[in-house]
DNA sequence: CTCAATTTGTTCGTATGTATG
DNA sequence: ACATACATACGAACAAATTGA
């Protein structure tokens, strides 16, 4: 009598059995369960998770099926290999590493639209400018999908190089952008879960959770020339955070790491 | 015979009508359907979703429970009001900021172990200090439980004041020790999901998503004095970066918080 | 070698939920 | 509203493989 879970999982609707073989997959993948242990039997874990012995062995079987479990009658079950930890991308957390993260980039355009309506900004994102460009992409790693963009772009801002834009990452395109002043860059995290749309473009389970990051800029005029909504899948990022950070983060500036420093000198940012 | 849905729902086994609700939720959080709107007719949904009309009704009346729409017979569908952002708590970025976040938090200690195994590090985590303290917890707001955090606490840390430590936030406790320097502190986030110790403890459904956090601070010895594994509930946080931020976290800091800045100025980080 | 304990494998029956037409 | 088909979940009983006393 499952109490717990039947009672949460009566509107949200996953099945029990992907549940459990989703919590069991998470242990072995962050290395709880280690390749070749016997993980508990279908008793304790029937007792543990408090669903019936088949919804276990349902869950069993996915994983079985995924390779990550060896059952053996009699035996017992066993973990069979772990998966690499697919928390490959680093998110980054200031204006020069996020410039030169997306330097190599090549983003998968698919729609260009030039009259469309303004983005929805918030107290604090800056005011509207005159007219907008809206482009939709998809960013690829190892010809995998990792995150959708859904970007609103300043229309002159747009027009200044409209080539460049098609083809390459915005961000950079605007930083090499010389008549350009900063105002502000901020980025906003909360995690969401994958729409349908989202679920086919990144080859993801519909509803599965995904890292929502909406990323404005603003010129020194407060106008909001770059209002993104980038949705990662949440199985590959990872973000890092120095709580002392200030100092590092200029310290590793410094050391001249990768190619961070050739964009960043020469532009002056405002003050607000 | 739903096409493109039927195919995400091989892949999650997401129940139809739940998928299409989910898809008019997000339309209608989106702004893309606004509050009083009339929506298109059960047919036009029919059609747009490809799904029996029981489907597309189920779906409708999911919302319609929620409190998103409201059903009129003979006249139509209608937009009843945007739901309000549950993410309202938002996690620190910076030391200052989190001292101060947690000083005013009460944690319900559920357990203290004395004799307990190391934490385990990786690489850049600092040392082992010779021997720990596992304090678990779960913080609350408004009586509601929002996360669980599991904490290795340096032994001569905790002896230094272990009455504070068992009903206070650790890091304010150890931010006001004025004899430990920091040596460095970091986090680094990833989205899980809830286990069921996790899920019963936030009351949360079973592997629904959530905010791991490893929160890592060492002393001027680079031995890690404080290993934390905080598990958030995903719906209620949100975490801003200010990408041009170093100007902004210093002028906070600058603003006074005795506590934090004694600690800033001291020890030499070589760091690798 | 047999026996018992352990552990997975299989099969019923039943109830409810999902989706179509 | 109804009939149909299939998926999900439970509990319980029994079968088969493995191990060790």
């Amino acid at each position: 009598m499952a109490s717990k879970l039947l009672k949460s999982y009566d509107r949200s609707r996953v099945p029990l059995y992907i549940q459990v073989a989703s919590i069991m997959r998470h242990r072995i993948q962050s290395g709880q369960w280690s390749p070749g242990q016997k993980i508990s039997t279908l008793e304790e874990l029937e007792r543990e998770f408090e669903v019936a012995r088949v919804t276990v062995r349902q869950a069993v079987e996915v994983l079985n099926e995924e390779g990550l479990l060896d059952v053996r009658q009699g035996r017992g079950t066993f973990v069979s290999k772990h998966t690499q930890d697919r928390h490959w991308l680093q998110l980054a957390t200031s204006w020069s590493s996020l410039v030169t993260s997306l330097e190599d980039n090549v983003p998968e355009t698919i729609t260009v639209e030039k009259n469309c309506p303004p983005p929805q900004l918030e107290e604090g994102d800056g005011q509207l400018a005159p007219e907008y460009v809206r482009l939709c992409s998809v960013q690829y790693r190892n010809a995998e999908p990792y995150s959708v963009v859904h970007l609103h772009l300043a229309r002159y801002i747009f027009d200044k190089n409209a080539k460049r834009f098609m083809v390459a990452a915005a961000l950079p395109t605007i930083d090499a952008m010389d008549d350009i002043l900063l105002g502000e860059a901020h980025e906003t995290l909360v995690v969401g879960s994958a729409d349908p749309e989202i679920a086919d473009l990144m080859k993801i389970p519909l509803g599965s959770p995904t890292m929502q990051c909406r990323c404005i800029v603003t010129d020194d005029k407060d106008i909001a020339i770059y209002v993104a909504d980038i949705i990662y899948r949440s199985d590959c990022i990872k973000l890092r955070i120095d709580l002392l950070g200030a100092k590092a983060d200029r310290k590793k500036r410094a050391d001249g790491e990768a190619g961070p420093v050739k964009l960043m000198g020469r532009k002056s940012r405002t003050a607000r």
